[in-house]
DNA sequence: CGCGTTTGACCTGCGC
DNA sequence: GCGCAGGTCAAACGCG
């Protein structure tokens, strides 16, 4: 029933005791898998990979590059629904159709002076696999605790100091 | 009434 | 330079 397990980006997976699913069985559903995934300058990394690390990319366009950096990473989740409860309240502020039948979701984190986005697609070829991308580091904490995101969010700060 | 979603238009980067 | 595709804006709308 929980068969529920998260992969980290050095191979290691959490336990399914260690995640608390009490208040957030019905965002992830039995089965679910979480996976981190790099995301590099191309989102194609997307569907390639299911384990690696968390980058830093680099953003600037050719000829304009000041090495500004942004944290980006992302999770392939499997399950029903879209929206993971992450403890952060979003809003919606776009969708687009892209070709391969694909319907991105792009959120911004609605704390003011907090840009931080995500976007939100279902996998091209696995129709249960949603991929989440974050993009930015929140500068507040979260509004309310969800549990299992936060030994997520716990062990993906082992790759992302700040 | 305030906040979040929807959705078409608009903007911008990139490949040809 | 042009056109396409991805990303964002913002007005209208819905819901609690």
């Amino acid at each position: 029933m929980e068969n529920y397990h998260i992969l980290f980006p050095d191979g290691s997976s959490a336990s399914p005791s260690l995640l608390t699913m009490t208040n957030h069985r019905s965002y992830l559903q039995g089965n679910d898998v979480i996976t981190t995934t790099k995301v590099g300058n191309q989102c194609e990394d997307l569907d390639a990979k299911d384990v690696s690390s968390e980058s830093e990319v680099k953003v600037g366009k050719k000829g304009d590059n000041k090495g500004m950096r942004k944290h980006k990473y992302a999770f392939q989740t499997r399950s029903q629904v879209d929206i993971l409860d992450d403890g952060y309240r979003w809003r919606k502020y776009g969708q687009k159709t892209v070709k391969n039948s694909k319907f991105p979701s792009y959120y911004r984190c609605t704390h003011k002076e907090c840009n931080v986005k995500k976007q939100v697609q279902r996998s091209s070829k696995d129709d249960e696999i949603v991929v989440t991308t974050y993009e930015g580091i929140h500068t507040h904490p979260v509004e309310k605790f969800s549990e299992n995101f936060e030994q997520i969010l716990r062990q993906m700060q082992t790759y992302n100091p700040l």
